[in-house]
DNA sequence: AGATAAAAACTACATACGTAGTATTACGAG
DNA sequence: CTCGTAATACTACGTATGTAGTTTTTATCT
C-alpha cells in the first residue's frame, strides 16, 4: 500500500497549501508561506524538487515557471503517518491513542460532544456493514 | 511546558524499554533490542548518549557499566508527539483526528466499542467537573 | 537582436540521525 | 601488580533536511 510518507513540519506545510490550491508555482507557494514561514525563494524551490524526487509531487512548465501539483492526498498522508505514530507510540492500538485524546487537555467540552456525534456515525455503519453481509449470505453469496 | 520531544523510531523503542525496566544498561537495552532491531552495541551507546545530551535520559556508573532510566515520562513524550502531530495534520483539531481515527480501517468494532466506553467515562467526568465548579460558586467562589 | 529580470539549476553548509569501527579506559582475576 | 576483556569514548560516514547563495537559462520588452 502507500508506503512511507512521513513529511516533516516544512513539508507538510507545502503540501497543505498544494493540497489547498490543486497546483501551485514556486512563488506561489513561497508567498503563502511567507506569513507562517519566511524563507528564501529558492529554499521553497529545493524543497518542492526534493519532494519531487521522493514522488510526492509533480511539475508541469507555463511560461518560465514550473507548477506543481501533488501526488498523494492528504488522507494518504493522514493516514500513512497516523498509523505510524499509532505503530511507535501505542503499538498500533488506535483505541488507545483516542483514549490519550480523550484524557489529555486536547479536547474540551465541545471536542468531546462532536467525537459522541462522529462514533455514533460510526456505529450506524458499522450495523449496516453487518447487516448488508448477513444479507449477502443468507442470498447465498 | 514540556518543550519539543520529537523522538525517532529507532529512539522511542530504546525510551520504550527505559520505561519498561524503569532503568537499564547499555547491554540490556541492546539486549532487549535485538529481536527487534539487530545493532552493534555501540550504536545503542551512540544513540543514548545522545539522548542523554537532549536531556531525554541520564545515567549513572555502576560497576564498569552506565545505567541509563528515562527523565520524560512516556505520556509526556505522547503528548507531545500527538500534539504535534494534531497541528501539522490537523490544524490543532483533536476532534478530526478522532474523526480520522473512526473513518479509517484503523479500528474494528471491538475498538469503536472500546472508544465508546472511554468517551461515556469522559463525558461523566466532565459532568462532575461542570457540577463540581457549580457547588463552588454556590458556596461563594 | 540585445538587455533585463525572473526563474530554475547547481552548489554548499549545518544539524540530526542511523550505524558502526577503532581507540582508550578501567574492573577484576590471578 | 599486571593483563585481559568488557565497557565507554572518540571518530567517521552516509542520508535527510532546513536553509540559502551563486550561476545559468530563458521569456520578454525595447
Amino acid at each position: 500500500m502507500s508506503g512511507q510518507h512521513q513529511l516533516s513540519d516544512l513539508q507538510l506545510s507545502i503540501m497543505q497549501i498544494l493540497w489547498d490550491r490543486g497546483e501551485a508555482s514556486v512563488t506561489r507557494v513561497h508567498d503563502d508561506l511567507r506569513r507562517e514561514r519566511p524563507l528564501a525563494p529558492t529554499t521553497v524551490a529545493t524543497v518542492l524538487s526534493r519532494l519531487e524526487k521522493r514522488r510526492l509531487v509533480e511539475h508541469r512548465s507555463f511560461g518560465r515557471q514550473f507548477i506543481y501539483r501533488p501526488l498523494v492526498s492528504q488522507n494518504e498522508v493522514r493516514r500513512s503517518m497516523v498509523a505510524e505514530l499509532t505503530e511507535r507510540l501505542f503499538q498500533g492500538d488506535a483505541a488507545e491513542l483516542v483514549n490519550h485524546l480523550l484524557s489529555s487537555r486536547d479536547m474540551d467540552a465541545g471536542d468531546v460532544a462532536r467525537v459522541r456525534s462522529l462514533l455514533e456515525t460510526r456505529e450506524r455503519e458499522l450495523r449496516d456493514e453487518l447487516g448488508r453481509e448477513d444479507e449477502e449470505r443468507r442470498h447465498g453469496k
